[in-house]
RNA sequence: CGGGGCGUAGCGCAGCCCGGUAGCGCGCUUGCUUUGGGAGCAAGAUGUCGGAGGUUCAAAUCCUCUCGCCCCGACCA
């Protein structure tokens, strides 16, 4: 590609809708453009990296059974109706009428149309095992879209769907995805771990996320350095600290005037955190049969820990869950500041403990009553609970589940997710197969997605530093920048003549070059380079040539080699085998971590 | 949806408080000079000041409504 006539400019100054780093340099160097909140344009630059990204990704695919399909982007909301996530998705489902005034759906996701394949094609256990995969289209409707390509409402997602008989062979397509993406996230240079996640709405039994670590991702994770524990926060577990073996005292009222934290309440009674009950307060939108019924969820978790929303959200079933509105609170009968669960009124609100609660005697807790708390709280004697489990959420310090090690927390960006779906959806949509005792049974289905333009922007996160982009050669848009400095004697210049010529050799021996042939000032040409990023850059000067040939420098180094005219093609190809073999070596098997 | 911020030339911004007919830097066009890290000189082009209504002799500036974008939170199948 000449530059002169590339249809993207770069920018010398930050746009400033930009803040983290791969929005701001995927602008300047012109990479993408923004049409609306969450919707990018890709031009060439991009176009050509998310391309090799999705031919790794198919690769992969392919190299583990997958079988490349194209589903719509547009569907009829029937099939959506069927499995009732229709009724289910609020606004983040983009929904709208055809010119009949029938309901359609775009795409968030395709198991519903998939399924509708299946049911169409799949007849018997002699078609099962399959993968089949594409690359397509997603509208989600997020309610906030931020930090450029990490999270946007358009975008493409590279989804398989695994379709088999039995939940062993489910495993092993699972484990079969598990060691794909690690192979694809390495391809593209990419460092990545995978961690437990919670099933949320798709449903299913099991589910992993992939997590590129970087202080700019969305997600909290929990990690054990000693014996590599490792878990979104969402659902991690961790050791409940001991409590202390008491008696039980009598219950006690006592004034707290103005005392309505944690830590007032224990810097006013001079005890732990520990020794008191904290209360949340939550309503929950629980499907009921055919309805949905909003219950208000009265939490408790000792005061030292806090409510995990999500692991609350499962040990309810909840669909939604939102902060109670202070009349709420009041109504049951509770005392916002003074709350416990005694003295609530009967049946008023569902009532979930956390375990640690249920195991420490003699909290602190509050008395529903203006200015009034009660000592010497005992679950089961002073109160009673619907549900006790784990609610708590595993933060920084807490002790490790595996090896009571502390625990500690990092932030990241969800690169790709697999989940063992079962046979959610092949029930709802009548999806089934003629197994071998010849009885009908539904086909047991995984879903495993990657979202192809955030894994470009998580590669800029991990790949630039202060002058610009720094590709990774197998998803760099180009292998190499060949920069002619021209001189005044410009298109006549010896320079010129000899860079055209290599611009066509270099592409002739099968390399990806962009040619800088405009005519602009050296340090515009230099800084562009670096800006743009290509692995490897050819310069071609007046005084290159006086020093014995062309330049060669890796965006990496600092350094380049003077190579003579007649050996750019061979030593350049050489080059570009070496940067790929060394990606190619962080192509390991990754144990399957459960 | 709650909180905060911002919409003025392609990009970055000033002007707004205190109303008087729009400016700076970069980029762009033309010419000459220059040519190894975002060149110099000269001449030029480019704005429904996000939109609608209102107040006023007069609105980028004041008032009302509205749309859009960014950040924090809620949310994230």
């Amino acid at each position: 590609m000449r530059m002169s006539k590339m249809f993207s400019q770069t920018l010398r100054e930050v746009p400033s809708e930009a803040e983290v780093v791969s929005h701001q340099l995927l602008l300047r160097a012109g990479f993408v453009r923004q049409l609306g909140a969450g919707i990018f344009s890709l031009l060439p630059l991009a176009k050509r990296s998310v391309t090799k990204i999705e031919d790794i990704i198919r690769d992969e695919m392919n190299a583990i059974g997958g079988q490349e399909i194209f589903m719509p982007v547009v569907h009829p909301a029937d099939v959506w109706q069927e499995t009732g996530r229709w009724y289910q998705i609020g606004s983040e489902m983009g929904r709208f009428k055809d010119k009949s005034g029938r309901d359609m759906v775009l795409a968030m996701t395709h198991e519903e149309v998939v399924t509708d394949l299946v049911r169409k094609e799949i007849r018997s256990y002699r078609q099962l095992p399959a993968l089949v995969y594409h690359l397509q289209t997603k509208w989600r409707d997020d309610p906030r879209p931020r930090a450029g390509l990490i999270r946007v409402r358009e975008f493409t997602m590279k989804d398989s769907y695994s379709l088999d008989a039995t939940s062993e062979g489910l495993d092993v397509q699972y484990r079969a995805h598990y060691q794909a993406y690690f192979n694809i996230y390495n391809r593209c240079a990419l460092p990545s771990v995978a961690v437990k996640a919670d099933v949320g709405m798709m449903g299913g039994s099991m589910s992993h996320e992939f997590m590129y670590d970087t202080p700019i991702g969305e997600d909290t994770l929990v990690i054990c350095a000693n014996c590599g524990y490792l878990a979104n926060r969402q659902v991690a577990l961790f050791t409940k600290p001991a409590a202390p073996v008491e008696e039980l005292l009598p219950i006690e009222k006592v004034a707290t005037p103005e005392v309505k934290t944690i830590e007032a309440l224990a810097q006013f009674l001079n005890v732990p955190a520990s020794k008191t009950a904290k209360a949340v307060f939550l309503v929950a939108t629980i499907t009921e049969g055919e309805q949905d019924v909003d219950k208000f969820v009265f939490a408790v978790v000792r005061g030292d820990m806090d409510v995990n929303e999500t692991k609350l959200a499962n040990a309810v079933k909840a669909k939604e869950l939102r902060p109670a509105r202070p009349e709420e609170i009041v109504a049951i009968g509770a005392v916002p500041g003074y709350a416990s669960p005694i003295g609530i009124k009967t049946g008023a609100a569902l009532i979930l403990i956390d375990d640690a609660v249920q195991n420490s005697p003699n909290l602190v807790a509050g008395a529903n009553e203006d200015g009034y708390h009660l000592l010497n709280t005992n679950y089961g004697r002073d109160f009673q609970a619907a549900v006790v489990t784990d609610i708590a959420v595993a933060g920084e310090g807490a002790a490790c589940p595996v090896c009571q090690h502390t625990l500690r927390t990092f932030r990241g960006v969800e690169i790709g997710n697999i989940f063992k779906l079962g046979t959610r959806y092949s029930q709802a949509m009548g999806a089934t197969f003629l197994d071998a005792d010849g009885k009908t049974k539904p086909v047991i289905m995984g879903s495993y997605g990657i979202g192809v333009g955030r894994l470009l922007a998580c590669i800029v996160e991990e790949h630039h530093d202060e002058f610009g982009l720094r590709w990774p050669i197998t998803v760099a848009p180009y292998q190499v920048q060949l920069v002619a400095l021209t001189g005044k004697q410009g298109a006549n210049s010896e320079a010129e003549k000899i860079a055209n010529q290599l611009y066509q050799d270099l592409q002739t021996a099968g390399v990806e070059v962009l040619y800088d042939d405009r005519d602009e000032a050296p340090g515009v040409k230099f800084k562009d380079a670096d800006l743009i990023g290509l692995p490897l850059r050819l310069t071609v000067s007046e005084r290159s040539l006086k020093n014995g040939g062309v330049e060669l420098k890796p965006r990496a180094g600092k350094e380049f080699v003077s190579v003579p005219v007649a050996e750019v093609v061979a030593y350049v190809k050489t080059e570009i085998a070496r940067l790929q073999s060394e990606i190619a070596a962080k192509i390991v098997e990754v144990p399957f971590r459960d």
